[in-house]
RNA sequence: CGGGGCGUAGCGCAGUCUGGUAGCGCAUCUGUUUUGGGAACAGAGGGUCGUAGGUUCGAAUCCUAUCGCCCCGACCA
């Protein structure tokens, strides 16, 4: 993308508004612009990384199995009649009529919807285990949306639902879940604990939140320093194996970590001082498992090998997608602006001229341009008239975690310059080697880890 | 929903107390000179002062109502 064609109203001042720096930033870099309160459009940029986000999410979900599929924002009141959850819900149900005066509602979770599906659709043992998942837009009508779209109203969700015979197969689909969605945020470049949690109005008996640590999280969290250090990496994992997976749920949920909910003061108290942490961190995710609460009343049911008919067992995860992009930025920055993770981040590399107008400087930034786009990566090409400075300024603010800059001063001697946004440091080299670099460090992320 | 604050040009703000017909910086447009870390000069465009009533010869400014947004709290994925 040619900068002097794209969509990407950056500002030079923070907005009033914004009081966390992944809000300002958002605003800043032209990602966002909200609408109301809680609601947003999604500029190019803002969009191009939701999408990025949305496209990891699909890929390790697909990975272990479930089954992608898309339900409506728009859900009839019945359906939730039926779980009893129509009156619970309360005000942060946004609640609608139609012409015909029909009760809807702006769906805030799916639970009732796809156990609706399940129940039109599957009758036998046979059919299970099934997990379903879609990314759909929600809507909780907050008291109070802060923190631009990391409280919002409207906010994109992974929402998923596993259906399986009996206890034992729906705890694996817990567990099954908790690894992939480890693997999920370690390829955004977060670093997200599991913590035991309150189940809230999903209910159920066995929860747990993700929670990424940044002092503007909203959760007050308690944890053993070691439980940071732990990574999934690209260790192969077959996710049909129950003990396998339940080995490395065990890994990741037995050193303490908690939030303020289910905080223990005595077991903190055992976790040796120099390695008790207690801080803040933003929730990005949670799983659950809730047994038959929904497939009972709502008669989601099969029938076994011995011919009874038995409720499924059911489950429900969700990730945060759109706040994830606050998280994320919450989790990197600096003082300049963003700084993305290579897994997520809009445009793979920048490309600087910095003296735009001079022919050998606009040749070798177009041949650089041409480069990317054969290796099948994106650039973000300033090829605007502007200063260096506001090159560099507006580079900095967008976050790219590579720069390649161009200069007639550095063409002479036959090199450019290849730049980390995260370290700073830059190197002089051949354009040709700069470009094998960039085609190294991507090698490994944009397909993701291995399985 | 309780408490506090704010709505004036795309963004950031002054002007409101003490009424006199709207201003500054950045951004935008034109021209010239510039160009290796947010350029300089000259000129230009852009505002029903959130909205609706009221008071007044006259309202951004005073009064009433209303809408919206932000912050703290309670609530929540």
């Amino acid at each position: 993308m040619r900068l002097s064609r794209y969509f990407m109203p950056v500002l030079k001042e923070n907005p009033a508004e914004a009081q966390i720096v992944s809000h300002r930033y958002m605003l800043r870099a032209g990602m966002i612009k909200q609408q109301a309160a809680g609601i947003y459009s999604w500029l190019p940029l803002g969009f191009k990384v939701l999408k990025r986000i949305e496209d990891i999410v699909h890929q390790e979900q697909q990975r272990v199995g479930h089954l992608p599929l898309l339900m409506p924002t728009l859900q009839p009141a019945d359906l939730w009649r039926e779980s009893g959850r129509y009156d619970d819900y309360g005000q942060e149900m946004l609640r609608i009529t139609d012409r015909q005066d029909r009760e809807m509602l702006y769906g805030p979770t799916n639970e009732e919807m796809i156990t609706d599906i399940f129940r039109s659709h599957v009758s036998s043992y046979k059919d299970l285990p099934l997990t379903l998942y879609h990314i759909q837009w929600k809507f909780r009508d907050e008291m109070r949306p802060r923190f631009g779209v990391m409280r919002g109203r409207e906010f994109l969700m992974k929402d998923g639902y596993n259906f399986d015979i009996d206890k034992d197969a729906a705890l694996h689909a817990y567990n099954r879940h908790m690894v992939s969605y480890l693997r999920t945020y370690e390829r955004m470049g977060l670093t997200a604990i599991p913590m035991r949690a309150d189940s809230g109005p999903i209910g159920g008996e066995d929860t747990h939140e993700f929670l990424v640590l940044a002092s503007t999280g909203e959760s007050e969290v308690f944890y053993d320093e070691a439980v940071t250090q732990l990574k999934l990496g690209n260790r192969a994992v077959d996710m049909t194996d129950r003990a396998a997976v339940a080995a490395i749920c065990a890994e990741f949920t037995t050193l303490y970590a908690r939030t303020d909910e289910t905080h223990k003061p005595d077991l903190f108290a055992q976790i040796p001082e120099a390695r008790r942490k207690v801080g803040r961190g933003i929730e990005v995710g949670q799983i659950f498992y809730f047994g038959t609460k929904y497939s009972e009343p709502m008669k989601a049911t099969v029938q076994g090998p011995d011919g009874a008919i038995v409720p499924v067992h059911m489950g429900s995860h969700g990730i945060g997608v759109s706040r994830l992009l606050g998280a994320i930025i919450e989790a990197s920055h600096d003082d300049k602006g963003i700084i993305w993770p290579e897994g997520v981040t809009p445009f793979h590399v920048g490309i600087v001229n910095l003296k735009q107008g001079d022919a050998q400087a606009d040749a070798a930034c177009e041949a650089l341009y041409k480069s990317v786009a054969l290796l099948g990566l994106e650039a973000l090409y300033d090829d605007r008239d502007e200063r260096a400075g506001g090159k560099f300024a507006t580079m900095d603010l967008i976050g790219l975690p590579w720069r390649i800059t161009v200069g007639p001063r550095g063409l002479k001697n036959g090199v450019v310059e290849l730049t980390s946004r995260r370290t700073g440091v830059s190197e002089e080299m051949p354009p040709e080697q700069a470009i094998a670099r960039i085609a190294g460090i991507y090698q490994g992320v944009s397909g993701g880890a291995a399985s």
